[in-house]
DNA sequence: GTCTATAGAGTGATAGAC
DNA sequence: GTCTATCACTCTATAGAC
C-alpha cells in the first residue's frame, strides 16, 4: 500500500474517532492531510471504499487477535487475552460509536459484523464452560443461564465505550468494562475460581 | 398544539424510527404527510426545532413514569413499573438508537440526558438498597458492587435496543432485557427474595 | 500521482403569493 | 396556514490538465 494511501486512512480514522462518520466528508479527510480531494479519490473511489478499507483491516487485527488465543481460559490468561480486543475497539472506537449508521449504509459489512458478533458470544460462553469444567466457575443456576450471561457479557464490553461517551467520559478506558465483567462472574465462582480471581487481580495491578 | 404541527412530530418520529434521524429530511417528512416543505418551516423553523419538540415529549412521558413511581420496591412492582418505560423507549426508539449523534448535533439535549442516565442509575440503586433493607438481596459482596450493578443495569436496559437492532433481531420487544436484569440480579436474592420472585414471575405470565 | 474545476444531487432555510 | 419557487450551501463523484 503506498504511502499516501496508508495516510488517507489514517487521518480518516482520526476523524471519524473525533467527529462521527457521518460528520466527516472526502473533502475533510484530504484537507487532513493537505492534498486535493481528487487525489483522495484517485486513491478511494468513494467515502464507501474508505470505511470497506478500515473494516478489512478491523477483521485483519482481529483474526490476528482471535488467531494467537489460547483454549486455557484461567482467569489471568482471560484478562491478558482480552487486553488487544478493547485496545482495537478502542483504536477504530468510530466504528463501534456509529455501528448502527454504518451497518445501515453497508449492508456487507453489517452482514459480516453479525456473524462475528455470533461467534464472539459462542467464545464467551466456550470459556464459561470450560470454567465450569475446570471447576473454577458452579454450574449454572438455571437453563440457559449461562448463554445469557455470555450475551450480557458481550453487550457490556462492545458498548462500553458508547456509555462512556454517551455519559460524558472522556476517558476512553476499560478499566471500568473489565471490573463490571468479573462482577457479573463473581457470584458463581467456586472456591477455588475465587483463588484463582484473586491471583489475577493482583497480576493484573502488579503488570 | 393544532393538527399539523402535532402530525408534523408523528411523522417525524414514524420515519426517524425507520430509517434513522441523519437520514431524514424536512422534505422526507413534508412528503410522507403531504404537505409542503414550506408549510412544515412555518411550524417548525430548522429541523431542530422538531427533534427539541420530540426530546420535550419524552421528558414529559417520563415525568409521568416517574412521578408514579412508587417507593415500594418490591419485584412484582418492578417489573410492572417498567414496563411504561420500556415502552417509551420503544415508542422513541430512534433517540435512543441514534442518540450519541443526537447528542454531538444538540448539545443542550446532551447536558439533559446527561443529568437524566444519573438519576436513572441513582434511582435502580435506591431500589436495590432498599431491596437490601426489606430483606430480598444480600448485602453487597463487596464495596461498591451495587452501584456498579445498577450501572450495569442500566447499559443494559439502554443499549438493549441497540442490541437487537445489531444483532437483526427485529422483533423490539423488551421480554430479554427483563430477563437478562433479573438474571443479573438473580444470585443475591435472599430466600425471601426468590420466593417474591417466583410469585413475580407468574403474575407476569398470568398478565 | 497529484492537481483544479465542476457537474449533479441533496440539504436546510427563506421569500412572498394566496 | 398553506403553497410554490428559490437561494445558498455542502456533499459525492467525475473530467481532464499536468
Amino acid at each position: 500500500m503506498s504511502s499516501t494511501k496508508q495516510k488517507i486512512v489514517d487521518a480518516a480514522v482520526r476523524l471519524f474517532n473525533e467527529h462521527g462518520w457521518v460528520n466527516v466528508s472526502v473533502r475533510d479527510i484530504a484537507k487532513e492531510l493537505g492534498i486535493s480531494p481528487g487525489n483522495l479519490t484517485y486513491h478511494y473511489p468513494n467515502k464507501g471504499s474508505v470505511i470497506q478499507t478500515i473494516h478489512q483491516r478491523i477483521i485483519e487485527k482481529r483474526a490476528m487477535i482471535f488467531g494467537n488465543l489460547s483454549l486455557d481460559a484461567s482467569i489471568v490468561n482471560v484478562n491478558q487475552q482480552f487486553q488487544p480486543l478493547l485496545e482495537l475497539y478502542a483504536e477504530y472506537r468510530f466504528f463501534f460509536l456509529d455501528l448502527l449508521e454504518i451497518m445501515r449504509a453497508f449492508p456487507d459489512i453489517a452482514k459480516m459484523h453479525r456473524e462475528h458478533i455470533e461467534f464472539l458470544i459462542t467464545s464467551v460462553k466456550g470459556v464459561i464452560d470450560y470454567s465450569v469444567h475446570s471447576g473454577n466457575l458452579h454450574p449454572e443456576p438455571k437453563e440457559g443461564y449461562y448463554l445469557n450471561l455470555s450475551e450480557t457479557v458481550w453487550i457490556l464490553v462492545s458498548f462500553w465505550l458508547n456509555q462512556q461517551t454517551i455519559r460524558g467520559r472522556a476517558e476512553l478506558n476499560y478499566e471500568g468494562a473489565r471490573e463490571t465483567m468479573w462482577n457479573l462472574v463473581l457470584p458463581h465462582l467456586t472456591e477455588k475460581g475465587k483463588q484463582n480471581y484473586e491471583e489475577a487481580m493482583l497480576a493484573l495491578k502488579e503488570s
